[in-house]
DNA sequence: CGCCAATTTGAGTCCCATCAATATTTGTGG
DNA sequence: CCACAAATATTGATGGGACTCAAATTGGCG
């Protein structure tokens, strides 16, 4: 249902306008057999900023114009090893980042959606360490680095901007490499839907019912777990009453209880605070959290924790 | 022994020499209690980049000078939710970055050293959200982000090569949660001391004989891992050959298996390969690595294969 | 309908966290 | 310098959470 934007209907125009100083030979995108469709589409730097949350007074950015690409479901935008030349920003659409091993095990990184900013990774080294594969029809912004690049140094706000973007970004993974190590199956599972929640709400979609856009084994990846415990555990919170899942259909019951549960990390992982740190004016809102989290003891599985919690709960 | 580059003697001078377009009002570092001496040395542009390993051809950079900062072991560069002013340059010492949880865990995120970049994370908000602590007496130059802004879009070349440290940086972040969802606690560890060897000998130090900076306490909380469980691996390692171990004094003998051993991922972690990719000119070496890597069956022990693995390895 | 992929569910096993006790090192003050 | 305390590491025993193997179920699609 809601998910998917609906797209605009996609005449297949083939003549892009292109701003005189946008990179010349426009990049062969992909090697890659199979059909695409190049959009029909074209952005200026005013609705990019926009897509990308960033305020740009400037009123000299409608001149300047960015391809619009059409990637059809399980086309990859770029590979491992492959040249880097374009940023893309995501404007429609679910895809998938990730890495493969020497085994050809995928391990997925992130899940970009609209207003997602693709490819940084190649920067470094001019080669992209990742791939990026649309998991729905997708509608991608090329921006290409030499101009992404020109632009910077000519628009002091737009720079600005981009390192702000490349810093969330930056700040993105460090949430998930830090939950990833400290929390448990059933927490992961949990922040993973609220997280989905969130960002969807912030899209304008509704952050209590959606559809998933990826497979069990996709969100198992993610979040380093095994298949069966990630379809263990959405059962576990649907019959606890915090969600409910029908296939990759998901409802949101208890956003906090999502966003606030996790197991009880023991003393021991507790490091002295050091020196001086004084007390400091913690966040009210952290001291609520601290008491009204939902601690089950790690002794528990959810399952066996119904009642125990809907007391706790209600 | 190696770790622990003789700082320069510091003498108190506190005359900075700054340059005319360096922000005026110099930040106000830290209102945390505790003595802290203010560097006697300087850096120009070029002395940075070349700390960062970037190439930076522009003979203009001589006139613009950073400040250094000393700091001692357990000192703050910056803490959760300070505002965010600049940027700091290791120029040598060993830190910590990290966030603290609702119940004052700490969550080791990083360790940076000579030539890493600190606070990207405070770009986006104006407010730091991790800290980095001082391992080890530390030389920090600050780079005000104001400055840095400024540097950025008048010379083109610098922003570029920012740009670049910043996906370096990301590429750090994402290839350890890779790491730390795909691995077990035997292959975390042996990554984490095999990645500690590149980054000193990239620094000039010994790759293969050095100290650890850093507690067990916090490698565990770095790779996720318990205490008990990092030193048992550890001695399981040294066990096997591979490295020796002595308190923080690490020895690495077989630098290849640290890198490639991992646990044997089953066909779970498997994601069959979407439609047309070619197989494409995997690079030469990953298809030695996937014969000669010594994969151990998921049942056993590192400890009780000590036999199993001398044959595989002589 | 029949095939294949995705998902769910169950049973068993193992890795790793946890608890506990000891050893070693570091730091501090007399 | 030594003694005492606190922090840091090591080692063992144990249990549980998550992986593994296996099979059943569902859903999608030609």
């Amino acid at each position: 249902m809601f998910l998917v934007p609906t797209s605009a209907p996609a005449s297949n125009i083939e003549s892009i306008a292109l701003a005189p100083n946008a990179h010349a030979n426009f990049p062969s995108l992909s090697n890659e057999a199979g059909w695409r469709c190049k959009g029909d589409l074209w952005s200026n730097l005013h609705d990019i900023c926009e897509l990308l949350n960033i305020r740009f007074s400037s009123n000299k950015g409608k001149e300047i114009l960015f391809q619009h690409v059409r990637y059809k479901a399980g086309q990859k935008i770029h590979k491992i090893g492959q040249h880097f030349e374009n940023l893309a920003i995501v404007n429609c659409g679910f895809l998938k980042t990730g890495v493969i091993d020497e085994y050809g095990s995928e391990q997925v990184l992130s899940f970009p959606m609209k207003g997602d900013l693709l490819g940084i990774d190649g920067i470094y080294n001019q080669c992209h360490a990742t791939e990026a594969v649309a998991l729905s029809d997708c509608d991608i912004i090329l921006v290409p680095y030499k101009t992404f690049s020109t632009l910077g140094h000519t628009y002091a706000e737009l720079e600005q901007a981009m390192f702000s973007v490349m810093s969330r970004e930056l700040l993105r993974e460090r949430t998930m490499a830090s939950m990833l190590s400290a929390l448990g199956a059933e927490a992961k599972v949990a922040r993973f839907l609220s997280n989905l929640g969130i960002r969807f709400s912030e899209l304008g979609y509704s952050g209590k019912v959606f559809n998933l856009r990826m497979t069990r084994h996709e969100i198992a990846s993610y979040l380093g777990l095994a298949i069966e415990t990630v379809s263990r555990t959405l059962t576990a919170l649907h019959e606890l009453g915090v969600i409910k899942v029908d296939q990759r259909q998901i409802a949101i019951i208890d956003a906090l209880f999502l966003k606030t549960f996790r197991r009880l990390p023991s003393t021991r992982s507790r490091i002295k605070v050091t020196q001086m740190t004084a007390p400091k004016v913690t966040r009210s809102l952290t001291k609520n959290i601290t008491q009204k989290v939902p601690v089950l003891s790690a002794k528990n599985t959810l399952l066996q924790q119904n009642k125990e919690l809907a007391n706790i709960l209600n």
